[in-house]
DNA sequence: AGCATTTGCGTAAGCCTTTTCGCAAACCAA
DNA sequence: TTGGTTTGCGAAAAGGCTTACGCAAATGCT
């Protein structure tokens, strides 16, 4: 590879004129003449020259990598449509910036990421850090937080960006409410191991207070966000609570997953079982009979955390920010099912 | 952040010497006593000492960073769950082996990659490449290549470690023929958009061989993997060649969409229209009927291409291999499906 | 004991940039 | 003209690390 000095020299300019005028610098010292500067940029064009990016990182303190991190706690195939999309956004922000993108997936060990990750965070490499994490997993924030990098972090409610998860859970609920059910059972996960089952739950209370109803009155089984979890919650739920009319899964996996119970049971949805999610999955409008969901805005998440991180990579301070989610309204709740053909 | 001159100081030892120890490097010259070792640990511990990477990558020349590679070439939402399972499975094994991985999704403008990524293959940041290419965006891969990095490809036939698709669609298209079908209809993609489409239809024809039919005399209607492209393909199927009896498509998106033409056609899966998809996406076994289709051994692939990858970076000429695919028999090519509650 | 080898470690060169500092020339105002 | 400012550029110091080279001491061999 060409280095800078070869430039330089065929440029007839110095190493400093010449870096100067290819990074582009906006600094106060980058002054040169227009002449000097097509001299230069010919010549890199006719060496094909590519600047060596460990050398300027070393050299400048910026690398243009900023990490994605996404801890490890299970294999979490349920996130993944989600985590992707973000990730995809993300990068696509990123590059548009000139910045890199980095996957890190540190494992926690005894409440500890992993060595790898603390040493990558005070490796010189990043910038900057995006993480995502809804398992609380303070050690890793705080870890992260601690290395002096511009970071921004998204899942709990006290940063930068997050989704209004509250309001889309309120309205879900309403929802059903409006439709006359009284008799409703949840399928959540452990409040303990998700910063999400929590503001949604926030959610639905707000919604059950305007009829005169109280969450802890009501039947709950907890899954862990997988479908055969959701399937085993909702048979334990109709087993104890036969009256119930509508089940509300904190997610779309466990409400398919409470599909196959009523389908076990031989309760139609929705006519005998009125099912709704959260997260509004690909598959949602798929499934027979469609599934009532909350839509979350992942592409504008995934955009607004990047370009928020940009800013304050580059000193800006950005403000705080929530976006809304939408109410998905298809046939899991509504009495008209569209029929099979018999 | 505490330097290695630091380190060196504190141990009473040359920074050379603190340098070998720290970096283990296998190399002919590193050579120290057990005590200097241990001096050496101490003091970087207590100091808290991390590498600084840029630096070290611009000494030593590596990285220890890859680059996952795969062209925006669609904004392809189809093939995130396929993607995502390979990145995970990638960043595990890499990270195991001390590599941070990079993710680059070059726009390909002209037919060629855009500036920012051979800036980046060339920018000294990356010990290696995987690519994941299936869209046969040559020109990606000859500047790939081009750069010298160790490159591990996945798409083609070719390529180090590949799927054999070809046997799976054989299999698919066997266990059809087997249940006395011969008016089939196909859901393909054009032959130049995705290598995938060829080899799979491949697999299809030497099935049909075994039965005396040729591919081409069979109907043919073209998607571009999403669900609505699959719905039209099948509608346009079935309005012109009504006896057909199987619809096999060449993902399980196009699979989904002719499930909602045959709804709408009031034509019942699996009794009057038997329906195979690709992919074994994770809700084929949820779809009512589940889905007949051929399972990737996608966790597989992306640990072998890791792996290789490492391999090929440490010198060493890895082994080709194939991958092998498995067929899930489900309910949309069963006669005896499980009956919804009426 | 004498020689050859190995072991352990330090010196210093180099990796390729960025960036501070400073100088000369060109410009400006009076 | 003179003094001050701006402009354009070069010399050289960093930045933190690896590694080739070389030397002394320890070891092995006969």
């Amino acid at each position: 590879m060409a280095s800078l000095k070869e430039v330089a020299q065929r440029a007839n300019v110095s190493l400093a004129t010449a870096s100067r005028v290819l990074s582009a610098s906006t600094h106060s010292s980058a002054r040169y003449s227009q002449a000097t500067r097509q001299a230069v940029v010919n010549a890199s064009q006719e060496l094909g020259y590519k600047p060596n990016l460990p050398a300027r990182a070393l050299a400048s303190g910026r690398s243009n990598i900023v990490a994605v991190v996404y801890p490890r706690v299970l294999t979490s195939p349920f996130s993944a449509p989600f985590v992707m999309k973000l990730i995809e956004h993300i990068e696509r922000v990123c590059s548009e910036h000139g910045f890199h993108v980095l996957l890190s997936a540190p494992r926690i060990e005894e409440s500890q990421p992993e060595e790898s990750y603390l040493k990558l965070i005070n490796s010189g490499y990043l910038d900057g850090i995006i993480c995502i994490d809804s398992f609380q997993s303070s050690s890793l924030l705080a870890h992260t937080l601690e290395s002096g990098l511009p970071a921004i972090i998204t899942g709990t409610e006290d940063c930068l960006v997050h989704i209004d998860e509250t309001a889309g859970a309120y309205e879900l609920a309403k929802h059903v409410l409006a439709l006359g059910h009284r008799d409703i059972g949840f399928i959540g996960v452990p409040d303990e191991l998700n910063h999400r089952a929590q503001v949604r739950f926030e959610g639905f209370q707000r919604a059950l207070d305007e009829v005169g109803l109280e969450l802890p009155d009501l039947p709950r089984e907890d899954g862990d966000f997988s479908l055969s979890s959701g399937e085993q919650a909702a048979h334990t739920l109709l087993a104890h609570h036969p009256e119930l009319t509508v089940i509300m899964a904190l997610n779309d996996f466990m409400a398919v997953g409470a599909y196959r119970a009523a389908r076990n049971l031989k309760r139609l949805i929705p006519d005998d079982l009125v099912v709704t999610g959260y997260d509004d999955m690909p598959i949602a409008t798929e499934l027979v009979p469609s599934l009532t969901t909350v839509h979350q805005p992942i592409d504008q998440l995934g955009e607004r955390l990047a370009s928020k991180l940009i800013d304050l990579i580059e000193g800006k301070e950005p403000p705080q920010e929530a976006l809304t989610t939408t109410l998905q309204v298809r046939e899991s709740t509504s009495f008209v099912q569209e029929l099979m053909p018999s």
